[in-house]
DNA sequence: TCTGGGGTCCTAGGACCC
DNA sequence: TCTGGGGTCCTAGGACCC
């Protein structure tokens, strides 16, 4: 009996070595992009505001990025098309409400408040997580509990708020996933916190829509087979998953139980470089669109050339019809060949595309509204090979 | 309401090589 | 002879995220 005892404290303990529980904290900005226009720009406080692309008077061919709560209210969210939110507002303004205000998305004024942001986290935790200009992961394990914890995410939201006048809301977890959805729980500037043991609980009654990766599609399926709630999933073997997700749902199986070890990622390195672009007016004119190419690919190969890399091996193209039918064509170049300016690069790109212009890709010749170019395949050369790239075969 | 732009990851088929 | 199988690279498409 002692024996049995002992052997149990002795596999709680290694097991407990084996997976130290962790405690993570996902930071979520409200409403980002419009708080920052909104503390920029004090007269605006109060007001609906929409930050997307150009609505060009409710004639703009855009999407929102961002609604303040206040415009919200008047039924506009992120991906409404700009024209829709010009409408909506329109109607509110008949019925005596503010007129919401449009702006455009100013990237580099977002960007300088996500580096602050993200400093002001560093001094809090060594494993901090970008995970987009707008929402952070870090590991608050040495806090030792998710009461300590609290606390410190308390200090940071309270710092954030002082430094950059906006609100974020946090949530506290075991782990990535249940971090983040708890953030999401008690918007805006709220906290949330899930114990280890209440995140099987804590995900039961959600929405399946809720566990990250589950898009619009694979809830239809999901919901075609009566799976509405994470509770519900619940119910298919990993094998049933996998068959039906791939590698994803095997996951998936673990995620609906609340398990999640994927770590804190500190640095990624970009996999590809690219724009795109959507006219004004849909187009046939290879001139003109050849044209709007050469100055995508000028711009990518700046991007190109400040991103730290040295090399690209594969170029894709992207075009969208009237329609909204989306095709692209790649080309892998032979690793000797190495792209050294935006002009070899506006040829490649342009081979590429040219066959979208007559019958060859386009056999009802639908016209265009949308091109993109994107560098792929991404190199890093070591010294003595940049030495090479440079002042070798040089033409 | 006709639907942005920047990305990532996964899958599947075909080519090619051994 | 008319047939295997594994590995890797390339291309195209699609789902998803913010």
């Amino acid at each position: 009996m002692q024996g049995y005892f002992f052997a149990v404290v002795v596999y709680l303990f290694v097991m407990d070595k084996a997976k130290p529980n962790r405690i993570i904290a996902h930071l979520d900005m409200d409403a980002f992009f419009a708080s920052v226009e909104e503390r920029y720009t004090p007269r605006f406080r109060g007001l609906p505001i929409v930050v997307g692309s150009d609505h060009k008077n409710g004639m703009g061919r855009g999407v929102v990025s961002t609604a303040n709560y206040k415009a919200r209210e008047y039924g506009i969210h992120s991906a409404l098309p700009i024209a829709k939110a010009w409408q909506l507002s329109e109607e509110a303004k008949k019925q005596g409400k503010p007129e919401v205000i449009f702006l455009p998305v100013d990237f580099e004024l977002y960007e300088k408040s996500s580096a602050n942001i993200f400093r002001i986290i560093c001094k809090y935790s060594d494993f901090v997580e970008p995970a987009s200009i707008d929402e952070f992961y870090f590991d608050l394990s040495s806090a030792k509990n998710f009461k300590k914890a609290e606390i410190v995410c308390n200090k940071i939201k309270e710092e954030i708020r002082k430094e950059e006048k906006i609100t974020c809301s946090v949530g506290i977890g075991p782990n990535k996933l249940i971090s983040k959805i708890a953030a999401g729980f008690k918007k805006p500037d709220g906290m949330f916190v899930v114990l280890p043991v209440e995140a099987e609980s804590f995900l039961e009654p959600l929405l399946i829509r809720k566990i990250p990766g589950i898009g619009p599609k694979t809830a239809e399926v999901l919901n075609g087979l009566d799976i509405i709630i994470v509770e519900d999933l619940k119910k298919f073997s990993k094998d049933k998953l996998k068959d039906l997700f791939g590698k994803w749902g095997e996951d998936l199986y673990y995620k609906v139980r609340g398990i999640d070890d994927s770590p804190i990622v500190l640095e990624r390195e970009a996999k590809s470089i690219g724009e795109q672009s959507t006219f004004e007016i849909n187009t046939l004119s290879a001139l003109f669109v050849s044209d709007e190419l050469a100055k995508m690919c000028r711009s990518v190969f700046g991007s190109f050339r400040t991103s730290g890399f040295d090399k690209f091996k594969t170029i894709a193209i992207t075009v969208r019809f009237s329609d909204f039918e989306t095709k692209t064509s790649a080309k892998t170049l032979k690793t000797e060949l190495t792209i050294k300016n935006s002009k070899e690069l506006e040829f490649e790109a342009l081979k590429l595309v040219l066959p979208y212009f007559d019958r060859r890709k386009n056999p009802k010749l639908k016209q265009i509204r949308l091109i993109g170019v994107r560098i792929e395949n991404l190199v890093k050369l070591n010294n003595a090979e940049r030495q090479q790239n440079i002042f070798g075969n040089n033409y």
